[in-house]
DNA sequence: GAGAACAACTTGAAGTTTCAAGTATTCCGG
DNA sequence: CCGGAATACTTGAAACTTCAAGTTGTTCTC
């Protein structure tokens, strides 16, 4: 661990303003999809990123990278909608360790269904009362961080 | 829900990034909470705001509200960290209905020695790579998406 | 071209969070 | 000061996520 800096008044400020949207922002996302499409935020995505790869289709492990998610998780998600018939698996033809996962036409209808009271959501709990400016600045600064937490990811954190 | 305005290209970059962030910082730091001092990073914040409270003591609801947490799933992990002995319920004096809850000395020290893996792992998975600038950026945006979160669940969504 | 590593999943159990009730206490209007 | 609302929690069940294996298939190395 060697020496810790401790974080500075900004810094602090900072943080606490994270962690305060972190736990606050993903519950309140998955409530409005909870509430008014029957599904989890999380599921929104994954049918999401299925709706925009050609064929509306991907490898679990693609999908996985997609939806920053392990494969665990997307593993027991997939069956879940797999179960209500928005989404459809089967073995890759090429290679034979792969399934691949498909959007079918009736979870593209309730994906579609779903899109603008979630778009709605996203503008009111995180767009409203930023600047253009902000967002752009929102952008580099999420980007940082993303990178930040893949770097960690393969050094397992403190390497 | 009336009409939708869709995001646009900087808006949608930045919800991209940021649900990337969303979906992956818990987890890490989690993992990081989890490995490092077998607690999670829930349980580190409930155990950080009692210390930071007078007396080390907050009512439930209070270190709800500061931990962003739900009542319900607050007094869950109270009632495990108690069986851990790191904190402790009693009744308020004041008022019967409210129980205060107190970091035990034991509690204290196990804080503190998670503390200096917990501020590393939020240098390096945070800030890392941010400019002073930056931070200062963060917290004006997240401070504004907190207000933003407040206020829709007064109106639980959509008004 | 074996056998060892590795990669792509799946699964069941354990831990966590939410959800829907339920209980006890305090507040408030008349 | 009575009774209905609201507040402050607690609890058990259901849903979700992670964790630790386990399977099957591919690739690499000698």
């Amino acid at each position: 661990m060697a020496e810790t800096p401790w974080l500075d008044d900004d810094e602090m400020a900072a943080w606490l303003a994270l962690v305060g949207v972190l736990l606050r922002l993903g519950p309140a996302l998955d409530s409005q999809a909870q509430r008014d499409a029957g599904m989890t935020h999380f599921d929104y995505q994954v049918m999401a990123m299925l709706s925009g790869a050609p064929e509306r289709r991907l490898a679990m492990s693609e999908l996985a990278a997609r939806t920053n998610s392990s494969l665990s998780r997307l593993s027991h998600v997939v069956k879940k909608l797999e179960a209500r018939g928005w989404l459809a698996r089967s073995p890759s033809p090429t290679n034979r360790r792969v399934t691949e996962c498909e959007l079918t036409t009736h979870g593209y209808d309730v994906l579609v269904a779903a899109a603008p009271g979630h778009v709605s959501a996203v503008r009111q709990l995180v767009f409203d009362g930023l600047s253009p400016e902000q967002v752009r600045q929102l952008v580099a600064i999420a980007t940082t961080v993303r990178a930040n937490l893949d770097a960690s990811d393969l050094r397992t954190l403190d390497g």
